[in-house]
DNA sequence: ATTACTGCAAAGCATTTGCAGACTG
DNA sequence: CAGTCTGCAAATGCTTTGCAGTAAT
């Protein structure tokens, strides 16, 4: 589903910055640390700061506009866009690359796994959500407008 | 699968730091920062360095014996006993409650949350393992006894 | 006895926070 | 113009590393 994007997240003011993280989010098909946002807007002859990249990056994951990922044996926290659907990745534990895998149901992801030359030896899926205790169960959209 | 448990882990040096260590991980049912495994053994009346911890957890995990798991949105590194199957936990987004869920292919992890009271907002499935330019493709085991 | 492991202290990184000046709406 | 955001520096928290004494085989 797509949202504001395109044009510019609701709520958001819009900084020199705050567009050159989303426009690398945007364009990135894998998770990005905030260390390589900060070089890319650097190479592209921008300038950030690391702490900026790293407010804008939780701004934009509480906005719901990113989300932040841990991927496997990675000491950093990476972000990418929320495209609102599932994130699947095969993760290389020598090298680390990242084989993204969209539209992806537990039954079909063998054989892009094969066809990606990829030996997997195994798998991790995490659901995230509230428990009942935590629920805020409002009519509240998540992650909209509230406090920090 | 059983592995040498029961017993002690194949070349594993016997210490009572590392018998503690062990000892916490079978009984946990949830992976554990290795501050938790720390003031648990303090707490059981034994004695282990933060440091001796993470060391005894690196050499678990480079020997099979535990995994390290990364849950989303937490800082820390979790580790717990390598049990041979499927990882799957639900993870609360405001306390961190873990629900762990065994035997769990993903078609039928649905009713465990609603049983478990949890509202599924996204998950998000990691998949481990060599890519075609890493693949050691050995006949020997993986996880075992390579040096550093 | 030899070799490896642990206690302890100090360093190393990723991430966070505080503050003053700069910028957005 | 008011309120927020950014640059910058310093702090924080988890994890790692170095070294000397201690314990395991």
């Amino acid at each position: 589903m797509e949202e504001a994007r395109g044009g510019w997240p609701e709520g958001i003011k819009r900084t020199k910055q705050r567009r050159s993280v989303l426009d690398i989010l945007e364009r990135s098909e894998n998770p990005l640390g905030a260390a390589d946002i900060c070089s890319m807007i650097e190479r592209g002859g921008g300038t950030a700061w690391l702490s900026t990249v790293y407010r804008i990056l939780e701004l934009f994951v509480k906005k719901g506009v990113a989300v932040k990922t841990s991927v496997m044996n990675s000491e950093m926290a990476l972000y990418e866009l929320n495209r609102f659907k599932h994130k699947h990745y095969a993760v290389c534990m020598s090298c680390r690359r990242i084989i993204p895998m969209d539209n992806c149901p537990m039954e079909s992801f063998i054989p892009v796994l094969e066809d990606a030359n990829f030996r997997m030896l195994g798998h991790n899926l995490e659901i995230f959500g509230y428990c009942g205790d935590c629920d805020p169960l409002s009519g509240r959209a998540i992650f909209r407008g509230d406090a920090k």
